[in-house]
DNA sequence: AATGAATGAGCGTTCATTCAT
DNA sequence: AATGAATGAACGCTCATTCAT
């Protein structure tokens, strides 16, 4: 238990200021809160940790890498040429992002915030854009250049990785905003989704082949 | 100086509140800060505002007014058939939306908050989403019962609000980071949206003729 | 209603502080609270009274004038030798300044305090040991000079006066407390009172015959 | 100095409060006074006590233990037939209870107020009636039926220790309104309590014995 | 008699962080 | 690896009071 403790502790605390941070969001939430919830000193906190920024970029970091699991783990490029298919795919995706939808929504309130400097929203951007994209966004190869790589990452960023993670993060305010139904609302995303982002991409393609 | 202003001294702390919100964000900014810089003794702005939550409520009110102005103000439903002039149109929002951008990324920001309750943002989004339509939204008339209100709503939001606001927010930043000047990256932003959002409007309406 | 007002305001001013200090005590009653609930602008309150302290003042010595004109008005010197005639008219007294007890607890509060220098509670004090004592306790015609009337003073305040209106501010406390019931309580107390007291009244003028 | 002591801080902390709070009243003593004059840190105080109420609760009580031992080591109901020797007897409490005399001006001062709701005061009762009556006050051995416990209590509070510990807080400042010496007042406040409350509890047992 | 705006001082409380051990 | 004690700097907010009108 006094041995176990030493390694462990660290990803206790990290559990636990995951759940505060989700909870009530960065600021509010105090290392006193972290340190008590977890049931160690304050101290040991900045022990581990730099500060209390630090602390949630390792956050960040572990989303980063269980992202990045879960992408290379996908069955790759498998054939999906029915819209049904597709849509299927997509709601796969919206499952797992909204197993860490609070933590995401901090990630996005922090990384708006004017004094951030840390551009672990793009990092984590990157990667999730692989995911939905296979290994062909970077991979450039072949005939992408008549359309530059540039486009293709504002293209599936703005209209397709922040739409997928805003709607993870807001799904719940929005349904009890306008007083949809969480399903309802989900099948209503993935059906915008597939018109807009979705067909854009089968537009792209086509273009290419012109 | 400070002392003659009733009813101005009101909105220079407001005008004030703006900025340091927007250069530092909400929780970064202290109360005093905003009094120092507006000349005005601290207890004023507890006069004039409930409490520093109240402020930023009525500097986001101020946008949604602004917004909603503007959309009344606009050349309504004009005819838009050829790419170019959506895509000039498109251009005009993004600009108006740039000149408050950092506020924008506070609401954002505010609005990811666990703890937030106010919805400003969806407000605002309701405003902006009539902008972007027309009034033809939720003036559904003849045969737009095939495609539910909700739907074109969340479609609207997600797909269409959500990136060109944050595009809006990050553009700075997405820059600093991929090396994209801001003049390209907004050309790039213009066609992704042209072909992803704007495209899927046709699309709905290729499919209420059906 | 612009005529009225005048002198009205000022009455009304002083009904609503004696509600509010009796509700939450002196200190934590804000003079803009007061002017809020009497709806009367703040700097009126500054008008009307020199400063927070002086309003309670006058609400003070405007009890002093009640308690003043009770004692005046009562039906002097009778008869009361038997213990149940006592006993009633010392319930009158309860019941009298029951009808206060909140101010008066705000009063003995104030009293207490270290910072205090005003005596209005001895002035109180005095006025109402003639009340419970018709003019006698003064007036110290005769053959009081083997009891000096500093005893008597002191006799009537601490074991007379501040026993009764202690019990008067203290008496819902305690009940709830013991889990007594008010009506109980007051028995007890008269009885307690009337044995420990008003025997020793009893005993001063049993002396003086002697 | 102020660096090494680890639970000599925190009571020095209370030492100091006891001080200023005797001195200047609870809400007149500002939680920085408190800190500057210990030499401490004001954050140091929110580490050892949960607020500044949490504070004089703590102080409070230590003033209930000290009575308690107090109470407990003394020479138990010794027989006390004399007026004399129960004068003398009377007088060792008020001694006792001068001690902390502003304290206990604080402690009524705190219980009067309105908004509170701790019977700190009662408690403390209960114990100073144990003081001033051995055990014996709920030994109710024998024949105390016929009169009730509560009755009893009252007694010993609103006739007893209430008029004591009024004198004690009040003293001074009686004596500097009219005009008596110290000395003299204690003279005449134990003349008059022996005569009223003390001759009661004689009146209560030759009761009894009845 | 009455007001809205303004002030300065201070409040209790909390923060992230560091020290010695 | 882990702790309890301590710090300094702010924080949001409220106070009694005063000004000009």
């Amino acid at each position: 238990m006094a041995r176990t403790g030493s390694d462990t502790t660290k990803k206790r605390i990290l559990a636990v200021a995951e759940k505060l941070f989700a909870a009530r969001g960065f600021d509010a939430t105090s290392v006193d809160q972290i340190a008590r919830s977890a049931s160690v000193n304050k101290a040991l906190i900045y022990y581990h940790f730099k500060n209390k920024h630090d602390l949630i970029l390792e956050l960040f970091r572990s989303i980063l890498d269980e992202v990045a699991s879960h992408t290379e783990s996908r069955p790759e490029a498998q054939v999906r040429d029915d819209d049904e298919s597709v849509r299927q795919e997509l709601r796969g995706e919206i499952d797992f992002l909204q197993r860490r939808k609070r933590v995401l929504a901090v990630m996005l309130s922090e990384a708006l915030k004017s004094s951030q400097r840390d551009d672990l929203l793009f990092q984590c951007a990157e990667l999730v854009m692989q995911l939905e994209h296979g290994g062909e966004l970077k991979g450039d190869g072949g005939d992408v250049r008549d359309r530059p790589a540039q486009l293709r990452l504002v293209h599936e960023f703005f209209t397709g990785f922040i739409p997928m993670v805003m709607f993870v993060a807001l799904r719940d305010r929005w349904c009890s905003y306008f007083g949809h139904s969480p399903d309802q609302a989900t099948d209503d995303f993935v059906e915008a989704f597939a018109r807009s982002h979705l067909a854009s991409q089968t537009d792209f393609e086509s273009t290419k082949k012109r």
